[in-house]
DNA sequence: CGTCCATTTGAGGACGTTCAAGTAACGTGG
DNA sequence: CCACGTTACTTGAACGTCCTCAAATGGACG
């Protein structure tokens, strides 16, 4: 009995494409390890020395120039796969910002392993293209969009991504109603925006009527329609 | 004789994975074509019908929003791989800047072969991983660069990338002097700004002796050290 | 030499930032 | 459990950067 098999992202991580025998090899090479909020796994610019798979938590991956300024420029969630295989160094660092489980590997241990596993290197290529996707749609909204329209595609994006917790129930249905894994700084970083100018869009959508805040982290969405109109 | 054998990215395209008896069979699915300046291979949003590697030239990957406002969310070179593999939608559209010659596969025939050759699989996740460090970085510079370091950042950019045109020759030295394979409007959609403002850095940048412009679409870098602390 | 189009330059204004103050939520210790 | 202190967030006012709109310049090509 490894730690994988009561693995809850077991069959949605790209260790989905591995048999029994496999995913005991793997295990020896694993290990747990649980983050507190606000607690780094990789720092930016450092040799990329570890992977890892998301078990539990939301994860932000985030660059900055030397004067301090940040930006976030991923976020991660159970299933997704985090750090550099074949690489030597991680362009951006993966804090926890809630609490967080990962599954994590030596970068060199997992290569080694990928190179001989095929059918994980196609999850693994599988999952790069559709985070290459969804990075480049970010870069519309960076370059392009206004601040109005930023704050409403980060809310609709958010009612998607955080569906995805709980397996069972309301399959892909966008949630109404949720709780933010983000500090409005936290929103801004992500927005390229300031926290004021995040702020005074929140209590502008409300007012408007399209979302309601019933304390700082949670989010309803009232009129979808009209917010993915906002969104531009 | 294969129209590989002569193909001048072969050993640097993801094709240099394979030997000649598979590179035999992917040359009896893919086909040579030439696309004139401004000329689209992928549209946005369509279903993802081809990919393709690039050859010769210079290409871009854009998306926009429906009122006309346009992001280019990346940019391509020989031997990059272009299209959307394993997916069915592609969200960026692809387009010729320069005259180009690509290699085209249909997608369906690619997946096949792809997942037939790991070699090539993993060839193709190294691209990908690549592309996404390099798209992370522009976001960076999308979300919290002013227009000045926005702009002296492409400078800086283009004199990196252009490099690899020749094979021979000084190897990785960045450019001293090239040609842009982009206008002002593109360059603007590049950087997130208006060609007004992209026109003024560029005239800034000039006065301040960092770059010269012998005309619309040449560079010249005179001081490589201020425009890299230019760029932030 | 004249036309056309890309680019540059100029002036004014909008949007988002900056700086500063006020308010609400949260945890801690009494 | 409440008072307090701390932190996060909101709101306000002034400023600055970049955008918008408009006109001028310059290069390419017939």
């Amino acid at each position: 009995m490894t730690a994988c098999d009561t693995c809850v992202v077991r069959n949605r991580a790209i260790c989905s494409s591995l048999d029994s025998n496999e995913l005991e090899t793997l295990n020896t090479i694993g290990r747990r390890r649980t983050l507190a909020p606000g607690e780094s796994l990789i720092w930016e610019g450092e040799d990329s020395v570890l992977v890892a798979n998301v078990i539990d938590g939301v994860l932000k991956l985030s660059t900055g120039t030397e004067d301090g300024r940040e930006q976030i420029v991923g976020v991660v969630y159970p299933s997704d796969f985090i750090g550099r295989p074949f690489g030597s160094t991680t362009g951006h660092g993966v804090t926890a910002l809630t609490e967080a489980k990962v599954c994590v590997f030596s970068r060199r241990d997992f290569d080694a392993f990928a190179r001989e596993h095929p059918a994980l290197e196609h999850k693994l290529l599988q999952r790069t293209l559709g985070e290459l996707d969804r990075t480049r749609r970010w870069m519309l909204l960076l370059g392009r969009k206004s601040a109005g329209e930023r704050v409403a595609s980060f809310i609709v994006e958010m009612s998607e991504r955080l569906v995805e917790q709980g397996c069972q129930g309301t399959h892909d249905q966008p949630l109404k109603r949720f709780s933010l894994p983000f500090s409005r700084q936290q929103i801004a970083d992500v927005l390229g925006l300031t926290i004021e100018t995040v702020s005074r869009q929140f209590t502008r959508l409300k007012s408007e009527g399209l979302v309601d805040l019933p304390s700082r982290r949670e989010v309803e969405i009232l009129d979808r329609e009209g917010l993915i109109a906002e969104a531009g």
